[in-house]
DNA sequence: GTATGCCTTCCATTCGACTGGAAGGTCAAG
DNA sequence: CTTGACCTTCCAGTCGAATGGAAGGCATAC
């Protein structure tokens, strides 16, 4: 499969399968005679499994450090699994956290959809609003900046 | 209270305090004759807002936008909502992939676990599971780059 | 008065993760 | 034999979110 295949079946772009390789979180395909990228059917998996891990917040050089794809001898399997644990972990309370401030965030957005509509033109009623009830709704003190998970990529 | 307790009763850094007061997520405070930050007690809250906010996803700038401190004209009540409902179902599934992942990665860390741990000192064994046998674990297709969350600062 | 700690502004740099664009090679269709 | 889609490398730029550091002002303690 060439690499424009593969980034249409996985909707991962071919600029980034590229950089994927670079870095070191996918593996040097073979190449056809003309020079061009051939990748067997697991690359789609094995983007799929770095797009995944990347989601619940690992960095693509933890992904890469757990797919050793540069086999050094250092990382040994106590590493991997050692971040893997504090992972697992941390991940756990970061959904708890989101699930949390989901809440919170349903709430505010009930407040703001049961104000008088007409005051919408108004924008100093948005901006009390805002203001005051958001940061009371939102002041609650848990766990800060756990950890994370990529971004939207639409520069 | 001075930007030196606000910072160390919220545990964000100084510096970051003053650059979300620059990007406009936190309103400019009061300063004291010898010019200093004056922050009301609320501030606190707002800040752990926008901390929250920025866990469950939210860019800075969308934050901005709720929270409108630039009172801009064209920011209506129907931006904010519609923002926050979209943020709302994007984090739905967005937990519900975390979740899954998760139960991924948990199977991956027990199978990595089970090793027989004599072989972790060979490096090659810790190269097969992390190349074909976390590649099969993490083959899910589940919805890709919902999105996300801030990183770890520790830069 | 000077050391210490906290504060101020301003500007440059970092970091991860892309993303764009130039310059060019390959290949099947018309 | 050119057009167009697809591929290659390489290097530069962008974006969000800070972070670092220089240069200097304020306030209390000794």
């Amino acid at each position: 499969m060439r690499i424009g295949e593969l980034a249409r079946s996985t909707g991962v772009p071919t600029k980034t399968i590229r950089y994927y390789e670079d870095i070191g979180v996918m593996p040097v395909p073979d190449r056809a005679p003309n020079g061009y990228r051939d990748y067997p059917d697991e690359a789609a998996d094995r983007l799929s499994f770095v797009r995944d891990a990347q989601a619940t917040g690992l960095t693509l050089t933890e992904i890469a450090s757990i797919l050793d794809l540069r086999s050094q001898g250092e990382v040994t399997c106590h590493h991997v699994i050692d971040l893997l644990e504090r992972h697992l972990t941390a991940l756990d309370r970061h959904i708890a956290t989101l699930r949390q401030t989901h809440k919170k965030l349903a709430a505010l957005t009930d407040r703001a959809r049961s104000l008088d509509p007409a005051d919408c033109f108004d924008p100093n009623r948005c901006q009390t609003i805002a203001g005051t009830d958001l940061a009371k709704v939102g002041a609650g003190k848990a766990g800060r900046h756990v950890h994370a998970a990529p971004a939207r990529h639409h520069h």
